[in-house]
DNA sequence: AGTGCGGCCTGTCCGC
DNA sequence: TGCGGACAGGCCGCAC
């Protein structure tokens, strides 16, 4: 589910409930997440939210000046704001209760997220070590994406996902980003020219920054902190849209399977 | 080093 | 209705 933006829109939510205000608890009421929630986040209990921040699709709680906490929302979780003593529905795996009674609640059907412990500096932690550029950052460029491409031979849909050459670009950007620059997602990433890999880094920027405008898509089942849909599906331009006439050429949009992903491209109009 | 796949989970939808 | 199978926004870890 939550891409960058998604996860983005989460962190604006969550960001003004938590920052400045004293952790009164964690309640973990399910710790088998993705990886088992380790015993080490209880440090957080006591401590002051110093600021909020993400870090490709991770969110990472400042607590203190020393660590924090660590939130990834996988396929499907996300983070609601609600009063403690609320009762907790199904899939709410756990609570970071503040200190004037509010609540911030990860709900997670697939349980694909994770909790975990940092140490500063994040940028240290195992799941952040090896991660590439932010896409909306300056290290990232078309150059970027060109240099790092060169004498690979798997498809670009596939090298635009791996958080290793860029981070936050998921399986719905990715098609996006693919179409608005006119590249066929099956095209060897070693085989695009400097030119190309321009206009898809511009594209990548594009989608992005349009879908944070618009509070994130929800395709299924993702909800921002206040429990609200994203509006961003009404502008994809491809996903989903297998069969349907391509916005700039009328014909018919293809899927296609691409590294075990559904992939939607438009055949006349993406090289 | 790059690439391809299995696996982690639950929920939903579709065809029989 | 029931049941099996496919599929869903991510990403690690393992083979080759």
């Amino acid at each position: 589910m939550p891409e960058l933006p998604e996860v983005e829109t989460t962190l604006r939510g969550i960001e003004p409930t938590l920052t400045g205000r004293t952790v009164e608890r964690l309640d973990i009421r399910n710790p088998s997440l993705r990886w088992p929630v380790m015993d080490e986040v209880l440090q957080a209990r006591g401590r002051r939210v110093s600021g909020c921040r993400r870090r490709a699709k991770y969110l990472l709680i400042q607590l203190g000046a020393d660590g924090g906490l660590l939130i990834h929302l996988g396929m499907s979780g996300s983070l609601r704001i609600c009063e403690a003593n609320d009762a907790p529905r199904k899939h709410d795996h756990f609570d970071l209760v503040l200190d004037n009674g509010k609540c911030i609640r990860f709900n997670d059907p697939r349980r694909f997220g994770a909790l975990a412990w940092w140490d500063a500096p994040a940028e240290n932690h195992p799941l952040l070590r090896h991660l590439g550029p932010e896409p909306l950052s300056r290290e990232f460029s078309g150059e970027h994406l060109w240099r790092r491409s060169r004498g690979r031979k798997g498809p670009v849909k596939n090298f635009i996902m791996d958080g290793k050459i860029v981070v936050g670009v998921g399986n719905i950007y990715a098609s996006e980003a693919l179409f608005m620059a006119g590249i066929h997602p099956l095209r060897a990433a070693g085989r695009i020219s400097a030119v190309r890999y321009e206009a898809l880094a511009e594209a990548i920027r594009d989608v992005l920054r349009r879908a944070i405008r618009h509070g994130g898509t929800t395709l299924r089942d993702f909800l921002n902190s206040d429990g609200n849909p994203g509006y961003f599906a009404q502008e994809l331009l491809v996903y989903e849209r297998e069969g349907l006439p391509c916005f700039q050429c009328r014909s018919p949009l293809k899927k296609r399977t691409i590294g075990q992903r559904s992939s939607y491209y438009c055949p006349q109009c993406q090289r």
